[in-house]
DNA sequence: GCGACTTATGAAATCGTTCCCACAAATATA
DNA sequence: TATATTTGTGGGAACGATTTCATAAGTCGC
């Protein structure tokens, strides 16, 4: 039986060109034009080579088309961590707007590495990529790209200040109406958790969080702005800290998904009641904090979409380089949840005893 | 001042090796040969070449490179949907594997549609990827890979049974794990939420519940196994209609963490305390299970883990093609959490009134 | 029936790289 | 000294496509 099959056993080596217009009967050029649509085929040509093209099953070889033509179809997408939600999202809309434009998506997760970040641009630019899309963690990479004049376009937060497009949020904006929010409630000390502030989006939150404190009126203090490490164990045990020492504040802001997921686990641990002993808002609104009771009041950035305006903005830059760059500012909205209330009578005795 | 300026003026085209290989008076052989690191090259000129690639700034063209070797040092990587963290986490272990590996990653989300990916296995091929990893379908891309000469490796599921490599997790064992866990605690109206069939995970984690269910002596009631959709709303609405029924469960089985998002948001909805009124367990640990109250008891399957296996087994294979195909199942951990408790007497009450 | 245009085809150059080969000089081995 | 062997270099042929150009036949308008 073995080998006594109908079953086409695929040839040892892929088909060329070359091989589907020997099978037509005509010509290498011809091929191609019958394939790609490019020039004039006599229609009963066209089809005998799109049959013979089918039954050697070939494939055309994007890199030798690309390297002939001098430009590819694919973009570079550069992202810090996949793990996180928000990058995920921000991969998945970058990577379907690709898809719907006719590009394909190299994507690398540079682990938030400067180095990994830079390699990755050489990457890019070794693939001839038509553009990238990144978010990124130093000014290198970006830097590195223009130079080779590869079309970049920065998301969620700036390095490259006009140098290229970029899209972001408002993120002073948004900063400001949630703190506005928990000083609406009555809230004196409001803590921010912060990883950092060489980012535009760590500077940008901050500085919302202090503009919404000076025109209240409030003291700006110095030690209710906690840096913390950029993952959630770091986060947890900068809040424990912070929770756990006597001038401890009534709310906590925190200044994206990562140090949230951080606080409320500090929260958890230390069975202060949300939001009676304590209230907390986020910047990222993920899954979970709709689902956690109380929900948590949060700044819901469409990473999705920012992927999606990304893309389609790098597109457009390849399409006309030389055209002025863009920054586009997405809108953010604020979901009031369960998480922020007014301080309790009792927690303001505790302050004050 | 301006123009006035010491900053190198990047030049129109890039540069080439041939362009390398003159400015530092050598042949493009010489120059490819210093570069690469093959062959021998006096220590001098290799320093020289060196420079000049440095000062020219020259990038390698991949393309040019994978032409002439005709192989690449990227692997394509498809999965069903990037926003899903199971998937995001499988991609984010297999991008740094394959960095790790020296391979870049061409990435595309098919969103579970079946001529998505199809397309995505053609774009693999006409990119001339080394290998292929992915979370299929239907079997049509996998097929078409494996006529391609392309190294396929299954993730997650598998379509085409020993035909290529795979990396899986033991769907049947865990399900049952877990059924039995419910059975245990005193339930003997178990539902299973499922959103398909046709899948060996779906298929795999079905059986194991039957099988626990079989081993326990219980009646495999056909009405509790529900058919959801894919996503969160329609599960919810799946779970919604189950809770209201009269001949309600007094546990949930959700055959993964988007089910289970859609039975926990519906429990809510209802009012239905878990786990006194509802039992909830989960396929697919995701961070939100460890913050809600309670905890919901799920398997914790490593998606990063898998991912990273995927990639290493592939590479594996692109080295060894002639090699016997490889099923790698991975283990699964079951987080008992709150959400699983014996069913109230209450409860039992209203079951049989 | 003659120029102008459209349609159709194939030969050959080209993209940027690698690598086989030929050759030469230096070094080691007999 | 004669002969291998190692080290170093450059010429040129690929890799697989596209695309320019030349050529030729058919069509149109007059």
């Amino acid at each position: 039986m073995r080998d006594g099959s109908a079953a086409r056993v695929p040839p040892e080596r892929r088909a060329t060109i070359k091989e589907v217009a020997e099978a037509a009967g005509v010509s290498r050029s011809t091929a191609s034009r019958a394939l790609t649509g490019n020039g004039y085929v006599a229609e009963g040509v066209r089809l005998r080579v799109r049959q013979a093209a089918n039954e050697l099953g070939y494939v055309v070889d994007a890199m030798a088309r690309s390297l002939k033509q001098q430009s590819t179809r694919s973009i570079g997408v550069l992202v810090s961590d996949l793990r996180n939600e928000f990058y995920a999202n921000l991969a998945a809309g970058a990577s379907r707007q690709a898809t719907r434009l006719g590009y394909t998506v190299m994507l690398i997760d540079d682990q938030g590495i400067p180095e990994d970040e830079l390699a990755a641009a050489e990457a890019f630019v070794a693939l001839r990529v038509a553009g990238v899309v990144a978010t990124p963690v130093s000014a290198g990479a970006t830097d590195f790209l223009l130079r080779q004049r590869v079309p970049v376009v920065e998301v969620d937060r700036r390095f490259s200040d006009g140098a290229c497009d970029a899209v972001v949020i408002d993120n002073r904006g948004s900063a400001r109406v949630v703190t506005r929010h928990l000083i609406d409630l009555g809230h004196r000390r409001i803590a921010l958790l912060i990883d950092e502030d060489d980012w535009t989006t760590g500077r940008e939150r901050r500085e919302g969080y202090a503009d919404a404190l000076e025109a209240a009126g409030l003291p700006h203090e110095r030690e209710l702005v906690i840096p913390t490490g950029w993952d959630v164990e770091a986060a947890k045990a900068a809040a424990l800290e912070l929770l756990s020492s006597p001038g401890r504040p009534t709310a906590i802001f925190a200044a994206n998904n990562v140090l949230a997921e951080g606080a409320w686990r500090a929260a958890a641990e230390l069975g202060l009641r949300v939001p009676d002993q304590l209230s907390l808002a986020a910047f990222d609104d993920v899954p979970w904090m709709s689902m956690v009771t109380p929900g948590v009041t949060a700044v819901a950035q469409d990473a999705g979409a920012m992927g999606r305006a990304a893309v389609q903005t790098v597109v457009d830059r390849i399409a006309d380089p030389a055209a002025g760059t863009r920054t586009i500012v997405l809108s953010a909205a604020v979901q009031l949840r369960g998480s922020t209330a007014a301080p309790s009578e009792v927690e303001s005795d505790l302050r004050v005893g």
